[in-house]
RNA sequence: GCCGAGGUGGCGAAAUCGGAAGACGCGCCAGACUUAGGAUCUGGUUCCGCAAGGAGUAAGGGUUCAAGUCCCUUCCUCGGCACCA
């Protein structure tokens, strides 16, 4: 097959010079080859989870500009900190040993070979000695051991840090004080269970079984939860200073939902007890005409009257079936029964009507609302629904405005001694009256929950936890036990037990007379919490990552006012909350105990754009459209699939994939190999072109190289790769036209097209240099080159001229011709005379260096 | 519904500060080389028009000497969230 140059035979046998030199590999601090004087820049790929389907040419995309940036610091003079690693637990591994019977650790680790192969295959400049997988053993000890550290700690209110358990316990504290406050706590929560499975789904397993005629249903399992919602404020406000996509932090402020508003108590009308409810709006407390109990309320038992008890029995039962997002999906149109129960507003003591309706979350707030019909859009389609009365307490400022279901601020009315208040006020009022009397105060609340963070699985880290069977008490095992491993199973199937497939490892589960393990596991998102550290150390047996490593790696650099951490973070916004936001909590509580030395994990984060397939849609199997980046590599080279992955557009942006388009940056690429090598008779036989030659290069050829080095250098700091490329097809057209080839222009553009290409630049690097001699070392060792300024100033300018805004001549003049010189020209030009046909113009506007407008 | 991103040639896209719209690439057209070309090279290519010229950045309005860029209104596409009191 005749190929435009031979990326076959040159792109394997730079990734392996690569390999075998180690040319990526960077020391730590104390290292050998450990460069002190440069300075670090930590560049981060968010690692893959390795499937079966192999690479997507989705994730070269994120990749290729990482890789880029990491090339071109490393010939800027930084010691570079480049890894890769696997995510590599997760259901579909479960899923093939439960059909298998094998254990999902072969099935693993022949994906991570799959994916590490096709990385390698791109040429990206890992340092693959630093390979972290969150599945290794010596891996899984320390995600055990930070999980430790949550089990170990509180929550100290006053300064707003993670503090040690110990503190506690030198405090007094009783064992049930103490457990109330860790980290990581149990507590009851609701897990989907799949009776006819037999297995406990995640939440985004529910719709699939649900299609496929499979039963789902909630139920309350003993569950361990980490306590994020303590750090809900400092993850609100350490967002702020972050180099982050804005659209990121809004959807990290949204999902941690703080809102201020206060907690009123209500008291019940008969009998003993109160109902707390949470409301933002307590100006409006005057029209509660009725409220509403989320069905799961612990107070519903007892306040339901026996002429409701059976229907309220039902409805909870029937509340109970339904998933979460059957419960907000469906429900558009509300639900709900009375208790029977009257509660009193404390503002006007009226007498109001309890009920419960699963339009109230248990899990926000206090579960319970004050229903204001008048000017809450859900609680006015509950009242229409069950004809309750619907009272206005707020006005609208504009006249005419329907004041039924008006949420917005107005003024107060028909609310007392809050009448004629604008809404701000009216609730600084109220809070006030309701803490004068004792019956609310002041609160804010967060959407943020506490995170579950257990799974009735088997392929994730077991929990490193013993629970005594008399006492019914919970205890960590030793750090010197870990890592602790899942046992070997005869099968993976489930067993029909909600604890997870591990009950059925019987000896496993021994670990004394008295004390059994726990047999859930860690979610997926646990080894992602904290990869970036392990990479900076990932061999280290002594600790999770050593002070001094940590220290160099994450750390702040002087030049620039960050916060320190990695300084370029790459991925796609699919994980815009769930995963940064939980990295940012474990590494709060790491910095908080000591463990870490900045406060947030990522100081830049940048969002690559999807590709989609060559028909404009989301690539998938069904669609027929998906592109394997191996069929790419072998029809057209590992360098042309990063270019045009770069060429695209912007990083940033989605767009679709073209065939076509690889073809064009093939071409180009194919056009620097014949500036460089000229074929010879045999087909395929190449050797250095005669037109390259040792000479110097004419000053339109410097130009053009030095407009090229100062594009290109600007482009890569502003990742805005697809026209640092333009940019370089131009200079090397430019190169294309000359008779004669000056040999260190040619380098010079080798130089930078070097982070793109790599394969190809060090190829043709090292022809030159064995016919020429001069640079020692590889293509993508060598220095960056530097534009000269004084070579790309102009000694005259095109002006345009225009009349009324219009393009209507042009006009060269010295460069820094004086402006009421270029007006005398530009007036005394034919076209503006007869355009003036005599008359002064009306003004004249003069932009030196740029156009001229004329306005008769 | 709410929030976010975006709408520029036949296509992917360029366009520091408001100052020549369409760089670069694809595709297409013509030519050269050639036994051949789906290789390579040269030239052309926003639209209408033979031309002079005119129009043109989703639509409409506004500010300005000058608007793809700033302001207002409307429409459309994509992504996320979705009873959070």
């Amino acid at each position: 097959m005749r190929r435009p140059y031979p990326f076959h035979e040159i792109e394997p046998r730079w990734q392996q010079h690569w390999a075998a030199h180690e040319t990526f590999r960077v020391a730590n601090p104390g290292e050998p080859g450990f460069d002190a004087s440069r300075p670090k820049f930590y560049v981060l790929d968010m690692f893959p989870y390795p499937s079966g389907a192999g690479l997507h040419v989705g994730h070269p995309e994120g990749y290729t500009a990482t890789d880029i940036t990491t090339r071109y610091k490393r010939m800027n003079g930084f010691n570079v900190l480049h890894p890769m690693g696997w995510d590599a637990f997760g259901l579909p591994a479960e899923q093939h040993a439960i059909k298998t019977g094998e254990h999902p650790r072969f099935n693993t680790q022949r994906n991570v070979d799959n994916f590490r192969r096709q990385l390698q295959a791109l040429g990206f400049a890992y340092d693959w000695s630093r390979e972290v997988n969150t599945t290794a053993p010596d891996y899984v000890r320390w995600t055990q051991w930070i999980f430790l550290q949550l089990y170990h700690s509180y929550f100290d209110e006053t300064t707003k840090t993670a503090r040690p358990i110990r503190e506690l316990e030198e405090r007094g504290l009783s064992r049930e004080e103490i457990d109330a406050q860790r980290l990581a706590f149990v507590a009851e929560a609701p897990v989907n269970w799949s009776p006819s499975l037999g297995t406990v789904l995640a939440n985004e397993e529910v719709d699939e079984w649900r299609e496929k005629g499979e039963t789902v249903e909630r139920r309350p399992l003993k569950q361990w939860m980490l306590r994020i919602t303590k750090f809900a404020e400092r993850l609100l406000a350490d967002l702020e200073p972050l180099d982050w996509p804005e659209s990121i932090k809004i959807s990290q402020r949204n999902w941690i939902g703080r809102s201020e508003g206060a907690q009123v108590r209500f008291a019940l009308a008969e009998g003993e007890g109160s109902i707390e409810v949470f409301t933002t709006r307590p100006d409006t407390l005057f029209g509660a005409t009725y409220m509403v109990l989320a069905p799961e309320h612990p107070l519903v038992e007892r306040i339901t009257t026996s002429a409701q008890r059976e229907a309220v029995a039902a409805y909870r039962a029937a509340c109970a079936l339904k998933s979460d997002l059957d419960r907000t999906d469906l429900a558009k149109d509300k639900t709900g029964v009375a208790t029977g129960a009257f509660a009193v507003n404390p503002v006007n003591g009226a007498r109001i009507p309890v009920w419960i309706a699963d339009y109230v979350l248990m899990g926000y707030g206090t579960g319970a609302i004050m229903a204001v019909p008048g000017h809450d859009e859900r609680d006015l389609a509950f009242a229409e629904k069950f004809e309750l009365p619907i009272v206005q307490v707020v006005q609208p400022a504009k006249e005419g405005v329907e004041w039924r279901g008006f949420v917005d601020d107005g003024t107060a009315i028909h609310s007392g001694f809050l009448d004629g208040l604008p809404t701000p006020e009216a609730k600084r009022r109220i809070i006030a009256w309701l803490e004068e009397k004792g019956v609310g105060q002041g609160r804010v609340t967060y959407k943020l929950r506490d995170w579950l963070f257990s799974r009735q699985r088997y392929w994730g880290e077991p929990f490193p936890i013993v629970w005594d069977q008399t006492t019914g008490r919970h205890e960590a095992i030793p750090e010197s036990e870990l890592p602790l491993l899942a046992p070997e199973l005869d099968d993976y199937k489930p067993t029909g037990d909600p604890r997870g497939p591990l009950v059925k490892a019987t000896d496993w589960i021994r670990y004394s007379e008295t004390l059994q393990r726990e047999t859930n596991t860690m979610p997926q998102w646990a080894g992602s919490c904290w990869y970036y550290l392990r990479y900076c150390d990932p061999r280290n047996e002594q600790r999770f990552v050593s002070a001094e490593a940590e220290k160099y790696w994450m750390g702040g650099r002087s030049e620039a006012p960050v916060r320190g951490g990695v300084d370029l973070y790459v991925g796609g916004t699919e994980h815009a909350v769930l995963h940064l936001l939980y990295a940012r909590f474990w590494h709060k509580v790491l910095f908080d105990l000591g463990h870490v030395s900045t406060a947030e994990p990522f100081q830049r984060l940048v969002n690559q754009g999807l590709i989609l397939g060559e028909n404009g849609q989301k690539m998938s199997k069904s669609l027929g459209n998906v592109v394997n980046p191996d069929d790419v590599v072998r029809d057209y080279g590992a360098d042309s699939l990063r270019l045009f992955e770069m060429f695209m557009g912007p990083l940033t942006d989605s767009k679709p994939w073209s065939t076509a388009g690889v073809q064009g940056v093939h071409r180009f690429l194919a056009r620097v190999w014949r500036l460089v090598m000229d074929e010879q008779a045999t087909e395929g036989t190449w050797e250095i072109s005669p037109a390259l030659q040792d000479v110097a290069p004419s000053p339109a050829v410097l130009k053009a190289l030095h407009a090229a080095i100062k594009k290109v250098t600007a482009d890569i700091e502003a990742m805005a790769f697809n026209t640092a490329i333009s940019a370089l097809m131009v200079a090397s057209n430019e190169l294309g036209r000359a008779e004669v080839r000056p040999l260190s222009a040619v380098r010079t553009l080798l130089v930078l097209l070097s982070p793109f290409a790599p394969h190809l630049t060090d190829e043709l690097w090292d022809a030159l240099a064995r016919k020429f001699g001069g640079p020692t070392g590889l293509c993508c060792e060598q220095p960056w080159p530097k534009h000269d300024e004084s070579l790309l100033v102009e000694d005259e300018v095109e002006i345009v001229v225009q009349i009324a805004g219009k393009m209507r001549d042009k006009l060269t003049v010295k460069k820094d011709l004086p402006a009421a010189e270029i007006e005398a020209l530009v007036l005394a030009l034919p076209k503006i005379a007869e355009a003036l046909a005599g008359k002064a113009p009306k003004k004249v506007i003069v932009v030196p260096g740029r156009l001229v407008n004329v306005v008769p």
